[in-house]
DNA sequence: TCTATATAATTCATATATGAAGCAAGTTCG
DNA sequence: CGAACTTGCTTCATATATGAATTATATAGA
């Protein structure tokens, strides 16, 4: 069971480290990823769905992504109580670094578990979550 | 790759629920199990190493755990810059009772993984480590 | 022995995360 | 319409984590 605890671990670690050149963390990664697909900006609430956390933990992340000038908050004219994250340019330059060194990361651990059947450790997996 | 991380965040998720009505917190049980495995107190630094972290990390930890009443800070007689954690009886008392939290989880998540060769996955994530 | 260096812990700034409390703005219903 | 409820975000307290800077103590070497 740790093991599959640490070996999640070691794995963020690496896309951290991976990241980091690039003025990145997993986390300010993944948020841009999310509204570089969406391909629109978003409510405040749907990144927090996209991210699977709380929203007053975005309020925070927004402060630091708009203070790195990866996003800027603009306002919703439907609904005057929402708040959009929309990624500026610097900040899908920067999601398109960090996922050239996320999927580095990636072909570097497939060939770390070239032995093992990729299917039935995805579905392996899958089952945990 | 995603699916590693996200299954590590799951079993820390589910651990964390475990040993929430025990009154500790994933990293609380960790330091306890250490130093209950120890057998006799030991310093903050190779408290640093068994948790794999930082030391200004276990200076916090230790502040909250002693707050808790389940370690306490002792003076190194051998080594006067040094200061050791002690587990309380009451500390000991919870780290069993979070044991015993922890051996369900596990339980719980051999079923889940029943279809699995158990080996195979533990060689494939201990490749990753 | 005295100095230089290394080690032990703490403090501070910062990043990430949660959850409770609060305020502003929609929505629903009598 | 207006009160009650819901939703969207922020703020605050707290937990966990890192790393740089600081203080105290040990130890090695000239």
């Amino acid at each position: 069971m740790f093991s599959i605890v640490n070996a999640g671990r070691a794995v963020e670690q690496r896309l951290e480290e991976a990241l980091a050149p690039v003025g990145l963390t997993l986390t300010k990664f993944g948020m841009l990823l999310h509204l570089v697909e969406a391909g629109e900006p978003l409510s405040l609430s749907e990144c927090a769905q996209k991210m699977s956390c709380v929203r007053s933990n975005i309020t925070q992340l927004m402060d630091r992504l708009e203070a790195d000038g990866l996003v800027q908050r603009v306002e919703d004219p439907q609904d005057r109580r929402a708040i959009r994250a929309a990624v500026t340019p610097l900040g899908a330059e920067r999601q398109a670094a960090g996922a050239k060194e996320v999927t580095k990361v990636q072909a570097a651990l497939a060939k770390t578990l070239s032995g093992t059947d990729p299917a039935a450790l995805q579905t392996a997996l899958s089952a945990v979550k």
